[in-house]
RNA sequence: CGGGGCGUGGCUCAGCCUGGUAGAGCACCUGGUUCGGGACCAGGGGGUCGGAGGUUCAAAUCCUCUCGCCCCGACCA
């Protein structure tokens, strides 16, 4: 491609709502313009990578047995209730209305609309198993859109589906893909780590999700020496039985508006490990209080899962009172038993005095014992493991670090299959719903997260494998004869050659030239110039490393051919 | 949804407090000089100051409403 006929406008300065260097450095280098939050356009060389992503991803899906397919944007509002799902995710999902009031919905991703098709085309165990994948756009109507790429409403995904007979057949399907997953990160450039984590509303026990390793990453992620990783979601932690106290008798305080865990512990002189937090939430229609020690944060996540991944909130000021008797901020468990359902965290004990909530306004009780003052039967890791906690598998303590996720991978099991009806016969003839897995990749994303993992201060750095060329030509002097010459049979050679050339034709000053390349940051430059011409060599510079390799201009072009070669090969 | 900030040529911003001729740099067009890390000189084009209403002789500037964008929090398939 020459520039003097591309459509790639840079920018010199950094856009004034971008927050992420990925952000900045899409929008300075030309990939992409935003027409409204969370809304892109991509541009000629932000496609170009996209689709070498979107390349790498679609071969490594083919070589483990996928097949591609095609699933519409806009579907059919049944289809989701159907699976429970148009009244389970909230606000994300973008709905829609045809002109006959018809209810639709954009997808946000595709369970249903495999499912649909699997059930109406497979009736045999020996149908069994496929597994259908797409590349396309995905429409989430996030809260809060940001970060470009990182974070958008629309923006594209793979997803691919399985389905099996039975686990032993999911379990080999989501193997494949697990290997899968970790050759196409790795051949797009990327450090990643992968970390059991939380399946959120699309349902399912075992999952996993790739992180790419990034302080701006908005994953958080624990990991310890043994191999355990998890995000902050799902992650687990060991912890240690504090001895059992005295029983003390229960007695009531007044603690004047002293509302949250922090206020109430300084005004009794106690640590925050000494109260219990207690979180008033609906889950859909039911009403149940959270109980958690006072100095951890409640996981949301977990929680979810222990209620069945009905959708959660908070309950309302006015809706705590009623429930309780007693206002916001002085809630505790102790006379709520068989009013409401009551869940524990699992590490609150039975042997300690804890301090609660009086459920009356301006009131704490001080030595609540659980058991005899409050009993909550129902106990379940609540809450999120923090720095410094141990590894519930090791012991050892848990090292915190960020990511992106760009992958995630599911076993669903039969939750769609069942509420959908897809169901196979076995060889004796009896039916059973179709085991099913699920496994997505942020393709859009991992453009953003490989700039993010890889950039300096002048600009994007690409991994030859997603690179939107593989060589940058500057002539120096785009009007001087010889360096004109040498550079316009050095772009032909390397045209001719299959080699993805950017060729840098136009009549701008050197300093231009070099600033732009970096900022567009194709991993090799070659550099043609009067005083390289005047001793017959040209330059090779390496993007990342800024080593400058002088070559005869007759062995130019096989020695560019050597390094791209080298390059693609070393990281697929 | 709660809190905060910002909307002024294509981009980055000043001007607003204290009302009175719309500005700078970059980008763009013309001519010239220049040419190994975002040049210089001269000339030029381009903005109903997010929108609506109000106050005023007069509004980018003050008031009200509204829309959009960004950040923090909440949320996230």
């Amino acid at each position: 491609m020459r520039l003097s006929q591309a459509f790639l406008p840079t920018l010199k300065e950094d856009p004034a709502d971008a927050e992420l260097v990925s952000h900045k450095l899409m929008i300075r280098a030309g990939m992409m313009r935003k027409h409204a939050a969370g809304i892109y356009s991509l541009l000629p060389l932000g496609w170009r990578v996209t689709r070498k992503v979107a390349q790498i991803v679609r071969e490594e899906m083919d070589r483990a047995g996928a097949q591609e397919v095609l699933l519409p944007v806009l579907m059919p509002a049944e289809l989701w209730q159907e699976s429970g799902r148009w009244q389970n995710i909230g606000k994300e999902l973008f709905r829609q209305r045809d002109r006959g009031d018809r209810d639709y919905v954009l997808g946000p991703t595709h369970e249903e609309a495999v499912t649909d098709i699997v059930r109406n085309h497979v009736r045999s165990y020996r149908d069994l198993p496929q597994n259908l994948y797409q590349i396309g756009v995905k429409f989430r109507d996030e809260v809060r859109p940001r970060f470009g790429l990182m974070r958008a409403r629309e923006f594209i995904m793979k997803d691919a589906y399985s389905f099996h007979v039975d686990d032993t057949s999911l379990a080999d399907t989501y193997e494949q893909m697990r290997e899968a997953y970790t050759r196409i990160f790795t051949r797009c450039g990327l450090h990643f780590t992968m970390v059991e984590a939380d399946s959120g509303a699309i349902g399912g026990d075992v999952n996993h999700e790739f992180m790419v390793t990034a302080d701006s990453g908005e994953s958080q992620v624990f990991a310890s020496a043994c191999g355990y990783a998890a995000s902050s979601e799902r992650a687990a932690f060991a912890w240690t039985p504090r001895p059992a106290e005295p029983e003390a008798s229960r007695e009531e305080r007044s603690t004047p508006d002293q509302r949250t865990v922090e206020e109430v512990a300084a005004f009794l002189g106690v640590g925050p490990d000494r109260l219990l937090k207690s979180l008033l939430f609906y889950a859909g229609e039911e009403p149940l209080l959270a109980v958690i020690p006072g100095d951890r944060e409640l996981n949301e996540a977990k929680l979810a899962q222990q209620v069945g991944g009905a959708p959660l909130r908070l309950a309302t000021a006015g809706e705590i009172e009623a429930i309780t008797g007693g206002p916001l901020g002085f809630t505790g468990p102790v006379g709520l038993a068989g009013k409401i359902r009551m869940i524990g965290d699992t590490t609150l004990q039975e042997g300690r005095n804890y301090v609660t909530g009086g459920n009356k306004r301006d009131v704490h009780l001080l030595n609540v014992r659980l058991g005899r003052d409050a009993t909550i039967e129902e106990r379940a890791d609540l809450v999120t493991a923090k720095e410094g906690d141990q590894c519930p598998r090791c012991g050892e303590v848990m090292q915190v670090s960020r990511g992106i996720e760009v992958g995630h991978i599911f076993k669903l099991g039969c939750k769609y299959s069942e509420a959908m009806g897809a169901h196979y016969l076995d060889a004796e003839g009896k039916e059973h719903p179709i085991v099913m897995g699920c496994y997505g990749i942020g393709v859009t994303r991992i453009v953003a997260a490989a700039i993010e993992q890889s950039n300096d201060a002048n600009g994007i750095i690409w991994p030859m494998p997603i690179a939107p060329y593989h060589v940058h030509i500057v002539p120096v002097n785009a009007k001087e004869p010889t360096t004109r010459e040498t550079a316009e049979a050095l772009y032909a050679a390397l045209t001719e050659a299959s080699l993805e050339v950017l060729f840098d034709d136009r009549d701008e000053r050197p300093g231009t030239k070099f600033k732009d390349a970096d900022l567009i940051g194709v991993p090799l430059r070659v550099t043609i110039g009067e005083k390289g011409l005047a001793e017959g060599i040209v330059e090779l510079r390496d993007r990342r490393t800024g080593v400058v390799d002088r070559v005869p201009v007759g062995e130019a072009s096989d020695a560019v051919r050597t390094r791209v070669e080298a390059a693609l090969r070393t990281s697929s």
